[in-house]
DNA sequence: AAACTTGTTTCACTATATGCAACTTTTTAA
DNA sequence: TTAAAAAGTTGCATATAGTGAAACAAGTTT
């Protein structure tokens, strides 16, 4: 029972992160006819070997043993209803700019989506923001002036952008009402 | 050094119950000589007897892992303006359902963003898609049923879910009208 | 002091996890 | 449709976890 939820996970996030079995054995230290009954339940692994397989996979080996209902998460989606959206607080962001995160999966997670309102009028000047990883922006209503490096790019409701968050940049307001923009952030591998 | 911790808590929460070895091995079905070595750290026990001992103890086996450290979490920008998205074919995907992509920058991306539209009216019933990495995607306008292994969760405009697509799925028009989607995919790692 | 309790360790033995290689199944290529 | 490659499974030999009993080394109690 809790082997079959053990293996179960562990198979699972092998295949998001898109390893065979022999990949993982690479990157475990283990052979992949063990894993393989271990994913099959075959086994009941020591800590020692759940330990590498949790470092192999870069997750916490503690979500193995999370005995969380089974909403999406388990199943492996999490829904954000519009009136549902919770606000957060991104660090380095000022308080005026309004974050909503779009997700309620845990932190082993590849994507970061959040919404972002900009209110009409721009306060005291913010502050340009950089990062490693990669960045998506699509305008969902309003306009925005996208400041990036020293370019300013007019972007109207439907439009987006890709780009290289290592170049210090940020949005702000253009239009006579708010604006509303989708974002999404990809870290760009380990810290 | 993860052994020791586990060995500890278990050392410690025997202690606070007041429990002998030979008690807890009554309780746990196990030898009071192997429940010494266990809390010595001289052995890496197996998930089973980890769950024997958590039993025993009465608590949850997940505490023995909650340590809950997160491992890891040119010009560089591509604008795609509303009316200038390019039309796509992404592979397995049915020539019906209609594809923009919303990036011009090179291929070697993590972030693949594009636009779905689904017509009202649906054809052929579509197979399901399955692949590594993340995805995510946001209802633009109208609605969808989305079809996500055995669930069929349904999305209004302005809903988004995150999920992991190596479970089979897609998405479906649920309404009167045609509906828009973004779509953001990460390829997981490696090709 | 002796007797008792608790925990550690040793021994021979059994049960199970592991690596390796052979095998079967699935996927890809042609 | 095949053949070849890749991914996954399984059999076997070995290493390690697990058992029970008993010996040992503490610390308590009377």
């Amino acid at each position: 029972m809790l082997e079959k939820r053990i293996a179960d996970k562990i198979k699972k996030i092998r295949k998001r992160k898109g390893y065979t079995l022999e990949e993982l054995g690479r990157l475990t230290d283990l052979s992949k006819g063990l894993l393989s009954r271990i994913e099959n339940c075959q086994v009941s692994p020591p800590i020692a070997t759940l330990s590498k397989i949790s470092h192999g996979l870069e997750v916490p080996i503690g979500i193995f043993f999370d005995t969380e209902e089974t909403t999406g998460e388990e199943e492996g989606y999490a829904v954000t209803l519009k009136g549902d959206r919770k606000q957060i607080n991104r660090r380095g962001t000022t308080a005026e700019l309004n974050y909503y995160s779009l997700s309620g999966l845990r932190s082993d997670n590849l994507i970061e989506p959040f919404i972002v309102k900009y209110p009409v009028i721009e306060q005291k000047p913010t502050k340009l923001y950089d990062h490693p990883g990669e960045e998506f922006l699509l305008v969902l209503q309003g306009k925005i002036d996208f400041i990036y490096g020293k370019k300013t790019i007019r972007l109207e409701t439907g439009d987006s952008i890709h780009f290289d968050p290592s170049t210090p940049h940020r949005g702000q307001n253009a239009g006579e009402t708010g604006s509303e923009c989708l974002v999404i952030i990809i870290d760009g591998g380990k810290e």
